[in-house]
DNA sequence: TTGAAAGCGCTAACAG
DNA sequence: CTGTTAGCGCTTTCAA
């Protein structure tokens, strides 16, 4: 066995955490062929301990352990997930990861995902049918092990289609009823009813709607009309715009809204996240729109955006962390247990009052 | 060979996209033995024809291509990493990727990545040591094929090893000397030192500083000396405060500036990042001071939070569209060759003029 | 033009 | 308690 240091560089770096001095019949990668040979033991007996696995010899173990570290042997996983033990990789599925809260989600699974031992891979898939099925074939062919998908998908039959190939699928942020698999979300309805009547309450009685396309923002939409119901008041659908989550799209939209109501326009607007929230802010300041004065806003999601606009929005928040943490946790249970059952978990949303909405006065009502 | 069609789900679902529908020796993967034995070839052919290579009859590559297509059949990937191919995945490690000008460029890199075949695993580093050393040996285990640093690593010794395990690395947003690898960033210094000139011009004499640990922002902070040297002020430590980037931080470090400076407050703040000057804004509003009368801010990166705050926020700008696409064209560039140069591109910094800036009265100086 | 065969690094019976 | 061995699914000479 040839083993040669680099001593030149190890004086130069002082470390060694990730074991580069060694090396062995002059390959880069020590195997567990090489970690067997030094340590005076077979490959079987090498993988038990990696793997932690089967009865030895208390001296043996810990000898293999000690040649593991010298050589700063690193099992190739690709070799281990070809035996068929999974790849320890999941993939998590997102319109577009910039959006803040999809980067704060992304934050919590990829921090609990990586305590659990698994890596994640991110996707955007710009709420586009191609890109979809493109990443979902990629993900099979790298053997991710699950998927959580917080985006909306185009076509649900893709998904539905994972599970056989056995690829668990937990959704997140969207409870699809066509997709069959287990759900994790906020009560969109509710979330949308609580937002409306916090505008009622104050009020409004024309209450403009800019929601996204996704069958979440669908959900929160009924609740806008359950509530206008419940007070009596009719649903116009000229109040009512769907489009795709940016702030270009709020501020556009909402111009578009106020154009097609110019004899009538809306008091306050609900948007279905923060990006649409901030458009519409800054197209009503382009109005000389008085905010909440001359118009109330409420949104959904509380994420760092909805706390530094000015002024700050009203929002219906998610329990994001809980969400993420629990999607992690629900997912990785799901691939151990190759269990079937659906788990449909639904959080209460919250509304979190700051200065885009405000109480009417009696004159202006 | 067993085909067993699930007519059922078929024509429930109207779609194969996935090809669930074909299972053979009651398999639920189709391999390449699969699609070998229903062409009548030999898995090498098979093979030939996936990678596009070798010479054969057009009609023996047609009748194969037709008989993947038909199993709806997809390589393993781990098997051919296994055998020397790559696993066309990278790894990109940011601090946090719920910081907004991460998120940005996550969102960058990863559609750049996936345009070109790479898939990317993302690993929030969280500035800890620890973290850095274990995402360093996970995404060695996983056999990525190439890093993208956008985190400033405690520890440059263990970034310096991975060329040792040749994995390419290229830094993003990091001019760090001590890191031998290729790199892409704005000009700190000069980005430092346009802001503080800007203020300057603006009037502003007590120029206070709070910026993160990280290397950029040492750059920064050298860039605002040397502004103050050449307008012949003096730089005064009181002024200057390292901190972590959070909106926290930034609230809680304006408040410790501003109390330690009480005979002689800052008239500005240069902040190395956003969510620090929200920060910042949110202090000073605390403290009634108005902006940017009583206190002007710059602040370096261009997210969405600079233009959504109250007042919109003046900042140093950095090109992240085109470094996020630059950096990953860079790194598979080097995957591919195998190369060993070192590249650095330095891209010029731009500052924006928004409201949290303004030139001084003169009586106010 | 095509195929047989030898691995890649690892796991998991099954022997010894 | 430890080792032998047969693959996992693929790539790649080298023969035929």
């Amino acid at each position: 066995m040839i083993l040669v240091i680099l001593v030149t560089l190890k004086k130069e770096q002082g470390a060694n955490y990730l074991g580069y001095l060694e090396r062995k019949n002059n390959r880069l990668k020590v195997t567990i062929y090489d970690v067997a040979e030094e340590a005076g033991v077979s490959i079987a007996t090498v993988s038990k301990v990696i793997n932690n696995r089967g009865n030895m010899r208390d001296k043996t173990r810990q000898k293999v352990k000690n040649v593991m570290a010298t050589l700063n042997y690193q099992p190739n996983m690709m070799a281990s997930a070809l035996m068929g033990k999974g790849t320890k990789t999941i993939g998590l599925l997102v319109n577009d990861i910039s959006n803040p809260i999809f980067s704060d989600l992304a934050r919590i699974i990829e921090n609990r995902s990586h305590e659990k031992g698994y890596s994640v891979i991110i996707c955007n898939t710009d709420d586009n049918r191609d890109k979809e099925l493109k990443y979902l074939k990629v993900l099979r062919n790298k053997q991710v092990e699950g998927l959580i998908v917080g985006s909306s998908f185009k076509d649900k039959a893709m998904l539905n289609e994972m599970r056989y190939h056995n690829i668990p699928l937990v959704m997140l942020t969207h409870m699809d009823q066509e997709v069959l698999a287990s759900k994790i979300a906020v009560d969109d309805y509710k979330g949308g009813y609580m937002a409306t009547e916090h505008l009622l309450e104050n009020g409004h009685r024309r209450i403009g709607l800019i929601v996204e396309l996704a069958d979440s923002s669908t959900k929160r939409l009924i609740g806008y009309k359950e509530a206008l119901k419940d007070w009596n008041i009719g649903v116009d659908p000229k109040l009512m715009i769907r489009t795709s989550a940016s702030v270009a799209k709020g501020k556009q939209k909402f111009h578009q809204l106020y154009q097609n109501n110019y004899k009538n326009p809306p008091t306050a607007i609900f948007t279905s996240n923060n990006q649409l929230a901030v458009g519409v802010i800054a197209a009503a300041k382009s109005l000389e729109l008085a905010i909440p004065v001359d118009l109330a806003i409420v949104s959904f999601d509380d994420t760092i955006l909805a706390e530094t606009t000015e002024p700050p929005i009203t929002t219906i928040a998610q329990p994001i962390e809980t969400m993420g943490n629990e999607v992690v946790d629900l997912l990785i249970k799901e691939i151990d247990d190759k269990m079937n059952e659906v788990h449909t978990i639904m959080h209460k949303p919250q509304l979190i009052v700051r200065q885009t909405t405000a109480e009417k006065m009696k004159d202006e009502v």
